[in-house]
DNA sequence: CTCCTATATTCGCATATTAGCATATAACGA
DNA sequence: TCGTTATATGCTAATATGCGAATATAGGAG
């Protein structure tokens, strides 16, 4: 791990990574199953050159690995973790989402 | 909790406001203790409207509350609960890194 | 080699983010 | 009130990010 200043920038590359409403959805379904690019196009509805861009960036963020078949690739996570830390996540905003709708209910009875 | 895919809009507008590495950089600090908008310009050596903007979006992005104190503004973390999960994500990233290196060492042996 | 399918990349354009400077606003003390 | 300190906001230029359309590349079948 590097030390100093770096550490937050190699944080943030990573958040920002994470930080895409399609990139989610990605991972989500990466959580389910391996698939291949075209596969996802279809799932989510969006075309193809962006998945494979989305893809990409996480490829290169170190989230997933990819594996050739046939003509397809395959995405696959690199590991669980990451799909871990965003189900804390999750629960994360669950809760913080609780307390603001509880926090507009008294503001509102007052 | 909002269903579909709005869940995902809300996520990584979450992750939005910690992909900076200043931000990560204050909410590290104010893991520690409370702060006026000057304490932290000096401490992190940045000038005080970037500092003053950064804390705006941790505050919108409610992350983090104010209370006047005088002519000052503290700022604190509305909860702990983000705190923690940046430091699992540290963790995460401590043994991802570790496997790069190892990933590459063993490149370089072959 | 040729065609077809799957994936990746490039380009152009619109939008978003950021830092820095100047300026506005707010709180306080004399 | 006036001056001082602390914070927030407007504005601008530079940079980054996003998408869609077109194009390029790669793999497999015939």
């Amino acid at each position: 791990m590097p030390e100093g200043n770096q550490v937050h920038l190699i944080k943030a590359a990573f958040l920002k990574v994470l930080a895409h409403p399609l990139r989610l959805r990605i991972l989500e379904l990466l959580g389910q199953k391996e698939q291949s690019v075209g596969q996802f196009a279809q799932m989510l509805s969006v075309d193809q050159p962006t998945v494979s861009r989305h893809l990409g960036i996480l490829k290169q963020g170190g989230l997933v690995t990819t594996r050739q078949d046939g003509a397809s690739v395959i995405y696959r996570l690199q590991n669980e973790e990451t799909v871990q830390l965003l189900q804390q996540l999750t629960e994360l905003l669950k809760r913080k989402l609780q307390v603001d709708q509880e926090l507009l209910k008294s503001v509102e009875e007052s």
